[in-house]
DNA sequence: TATCATAGGATAATCGTTTTCCATAGCAGT
DNA sequence: ACTGCTATGGAAAACGATTATCCTATGATA
């Protein structure tokens, strides 16, 4: 079933970028693939050294090029971090809470309760209209808390 | 009384120096007046221009070292972007939910809910100990939903 | 298969932030 | 107040992730 997840995700990115009348080139079906099949928020360092197996030619500046065109279609998540780089959510590409371990650097997707109401709370005491949000839990992983 | 405040702030402030046992420059305690009074989250760029009018020699450095101890210190919340620059809090220095324009760049601090007992249930539910988190939601300030 | 605009590769540029290095000046201790 | 030690400030270079540039290569369409 996680296969079948993954293969879904593969489908509706393929098909943005289709739709969005984009190439399909090597190279972003591989970002593509990696992305879909993803669990662990990877980088772009990370999804760069992947892809360059299959196409040892790749250019970083190409993943950093697809990365952007993937998030302005809302087809992956970005969490920017101010002092190291970006990590990539092509599984749940909306946003959601993040667990973020500040030893190894995991990131996780934990169960989230109704952020949606909360976001909506927000806009009507700021009188913003608020269109996304963001909210990360910083602490040790479980493996990082034995040292 | 928002005198009072940042008032208080100031002196919490110039405490924490002291026991840390750091000097307490001038520069220092221009940055730490200005976070004080400052409700507006301000950016290392105007913290800098406006110790500038006082100590016109100062370095943007000198403002970036100064956050960083204070930071350090647990004085001032640094709210870190990945691709524009930070923004603090020295009214604040806990976490705390944020509003953002996306347009103009304002921030806002709104009333907050039970933000720490969210935190405890999703440090149960991962396996991680948290230790701090960001809830930040993004959006139009009223000003900028009028074009 | 010919055409053409888009995308990739290599590299330079950008920009907020950090580091380096030395002169300066807090701040004990006298 | 004076001295001496050392943290700190100032200036500029370095840094690192990301973006822009520029030219060639290659999908997509007919
Ligand atoms: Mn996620
Ligand atoms: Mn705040
Ligand atoms: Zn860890
Ligand atoms: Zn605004």
């Amino acid at each position: 079933m996680a296969k079948g997840l993954a293969e879904q995700r593969r489908q509706e990115m393929i098909a943005a970028l289709r739709a969005g009348g984009h190439r399909l080139t090597p190279q972003r079906l591989a970002v593509v693939e990696i992305l879909a099949e993803s669990a662990n928020h990877p980088s772009v360092e990370q999804v760069f050294k992947r892809v360059q197996r299959d196409f040892p030619t790749t250019s970083l500046a190409t993943i950093y090029k697809t990365m952007s065109l993937l998030k302005q279609m809302g087809q992956v998540l970005e969490l920017g971090f101010a002092h190291w780089g970006s990590r990539y959510d092509g599984k749940k590409p909306y946003p959601h809470p993040h667990v973020i371990c500040t030893r190894c650097g995991a990131i996780v997707d934990p169960e989230s309760p109704g952020m949606q109401e909360l976001a909506q709370q927000m806009a009507g005491k700021s009188g913003f209209r608020i269109s996304h949000h963001r909210l990360d839990f910083f602490g040790l992983c479980p493996r990082c808390q034995g040292r």
